[in-house]
DNA sequence: CAGTGTATGCTTACATTGTAAGTTTAGTGG
DNA sequence: CCACTAAACTTACAATGTAAGCATACACTG
């Protein structure tokens, strides 16, 4: 009985198999206990490390956060960083399918990241855009990255078209007369990609926020 | 005990009555017993008209989306028909603010929305964007519009930024020597506007979107 | 109108959840 | 070596979703 009373459990570790058991499970697998059960502790001994369930889920996200790479190479415009950067929020979203639930729904409520927006808003500002402006762009480039995500994250977007190509059951009610245009890109649904889309949005997005600038760096 | 038996209980009841709980004690404050007690009946009789939770949120989401008008003038421009609906769909959302991770996080699984959806194709194609194209247009759009309310409703945009200028707690922590660019938009916070930041962002996505199109008609 | 089927509501019951409260253990500093 | 303390364990409870079975009253049948 060499592990009664030994310090071996850390918040870093509690974290660590929390995430995992959530990526394995999904949020409605989670429980305190499986998530003890794993770490070969009681569910209370858990309280030890963290608050309660709410504190684990926001560390979570806080240690994905920091897991996020900024983009660094020399002389690169500000479109590729900023570019790069909604890459690299997006792969680790696209990573842990199932935390995303909890990264949309919850405010950052850290200093984690505060690094990657200070970076953010100095590539920005060599484009010239600055203050108010800057903000708007990067919140509305990062609102887009997380709700795409989300519309297309083993789901279906707006209105039941179907995300991957496989699940089309619900388009072959379609009746040509009632939804001319819908019926219309059926077809071309097979060539649907989630990763043109996402740059398609993205793409919109840069240009116009960068577009004030007449030079490009 | 007149009740006994009686049919009172009808689906769209429930429904209705679900929502405006929900609105009032959030999802956390939500239990079929709750809303039981509510329609004045025990939560069991509740099952007889809807399969599980489960099913009663994605019928409250499907509902909300029934509620979404369709902005409908006469000569209006594909440019104006998106904007117009992409400003009915968000005020809905902000309508139910505590819904919104409801319908953020789970796929339409309905018809409902379909009809909407013909019609943006119809406006894009009037625009001569149709096909993948379209399909990206409005998926971009739709992502764009729940990822900012997320981002904005009652929380904090990525990493800490308050969302409504109240809360400035963090902002006050930030060393102008660490964080020169975000300590420089701190004055500019007292102004930050969520409707013209969303705004700001829907603009640079339709400007794109729509740019193909010489005339903007 | 009598009888019967069925949709609707009620009652009971159970497993699972988060976590408060109290107890035990084992390493550490004196 | 002994007391202190942090960490793990034990027990317990209230709340949850919902399965199973029972009761009732309305809608038809004849």
């Amino acid at each position: 009985m060499k592990r009664k009373g030994t310090r071996s459990l850390t918040r870093q570790k509690v974290l660590h198999t929390a995430l995992e058991l959530i990526d394995k499970e999904g949020l409605e697998g989670f429980s305190m206990r499986k998530l003890g059960t794993i770490l070969g502790v009681e569910a209370m001994s858990i309280y030890n490390h963290i608050d309660n369930k709410d504190a684990l889920f926001d560390g979570i996200i806080e240690h994905l956060m920091l897991e996020v790479p900024y983009p660094v190479k020399a002389d690169m415009t500000p479109y590729d960083e900023l570019w790069n950067f909604a890459h690299a929020y997006r792969d680790i979203l696209r990573a842990h399918p199932r935390v995303l639930p909890l990264v949309a729904t919850r405010p950052l409520r850290t200093l984690a990241s505060l690094t990657i927006l200070e970076r953010l808003m100095a590539a920005l500002h060599q484009a010239h855009v600055s203050g108010l402006q800057a903000l708007y762009a990067i919140n509305s480039m990062a609102g887009f990255i997380i709700g795409h995500e989300l519309l297309t994250n083993e789901s279906v977007p707006i209105a039941s078209i179907p995300a991957r190509p496989t699940d089309m059951s619900i388009w072959n009610q379609l009746l040509e007369e009632d939804y001319p245009f819908l019926h219309q890109t059926i077809s071309d649904l097979k060539n649907w990609d989630a990763d043109q889309e996402f740059d398609f949005g993205l793409q919109a997005l840069l240009q116009n926020i960068l577009k004030h600038d007449p030079k490009n760096s």
